[in-house]
DNA sequence: TCAAACCTATCTATCAGTAGATAGATTTGA
DNA sequence: TCAAATCTATCTACTGATAGATAGGTTTGA
């Protein structure tokens, strides 16, 4: 582990949680015992429970658009697929949903400073599958793609189907 | 409220709740007090949380179910319609998730039973558009459509644009 | 140089409030 | 009369949050 800082251990264990849960399905004893420390160090880290999630939606956030890129200069239909490849990741690499999918279907019950950490990853999204060359004929709308991708997270796993992110995920035809 | 029965009131408050803040994000005094008895009346008609979770999602599975009716007489088109009409009243009439959409999302968090029921919803919707008669050329695979459905509503709500859910739900081109 | 002052990160202990759940008494209504 | 429904009262466990102490590291300044 490399004696990671505990802000980072508290955010890692919070992160898998909150993915799994929600915001209401975790607490900071639950974290505190993941890291290995006392609650109260964790509210050293995080004041409040808000503080914690917005620093955990803005980190991920964060790493998305990292791991992106700049879209201007992918070759086309290239955006829309590192996108969908970062769903697919959360599916099969983390076996968890999407951090911002699951906050914001609880949008109405968070603190609004998380609620906005959590537009501003999905405006990311959508302006990158903006910007991003696109591919040939058929072009997806950036928001229908995002919406596909959130739901087809749910969708695969409630029916416990991976198969069933590639059969929402494919390009449409008939 | 003509005198509803009280096991009708407990499921009525605790929809609004689940679908609010999902499974964690609400509780039995909270559900006492929306209906005005005491908690432990609550725990007379459903004796646990996951009781109440599934007696929920079943019905709410139900309701979809005889909204929908049978699919195999309607007008080419017409079953993606309804489905479509059931997830834009959930955001436009409701101000809601999707019961089953923030639960799934959940999934890993729900007592199993809860989880199972959650499943059968989607394959309802999933049937559903297998079995209606399609709509000339381009079909969307059901699995697409659904999770684009759920989508579109967590996108929409967070970043408070209904307009987003046309968008993400109009037929697609470019 | 070296001690006073401060900073970081953690601890112990505690708080008021709430969680889901239960036992047993009481009310209600057909 | 009797069962359904609700109540009072309570339990144990956990919630987010705070206060105050402590140990060790770093900075400051005479």
């Amino acid at each position: 582990m490399l004696d990671q800082p505990a802000r980072d251990q508290i955010l890692d264990a919070a992160e898998k949680r909150a993915r799994t849960a929600g915001y209401h399905g975790f607490s900071f004893r639950d974290l505190a015992e993941d890291v290995g420390i006392k609650s109260s160090s964790v509210h050293y880290h995080f004041p409040t429970k808000g503080d914690l999630a917005e620093a955990l939606a803005r980190r991920y956030t964060k790493r998305a658009a990292e791991r992106l890129g700049e879209p201007h200069s992918l070759a086309p239909g290239e955006g829309a697929a590192r996108v969908s490849a970062l769903f697919r990741d959360a599916l099969l690499i983390d076996d968890r949903m999407c951090l911002c999918g699951l906050f914001g279907a609880e949008r109405d019950a968070l603190p609004p400073s998380v609620a906005a950490a959590v537009a501003d990853f999905f405006r990311l999204i959508l302006d990158y599958l903006d910007r991003a060359p696109k591919a040939g004929e058929r072009n997806e709308e950036p928001a229908a793609m995002l919406a596909r991708l959130e739901g087809a997270l749910i969708l695969a796993r409630t029916l416990n189907d991976p198969s069933l992110f590639e059969a929402a995920t494919a390009t449409q035809a008939a």
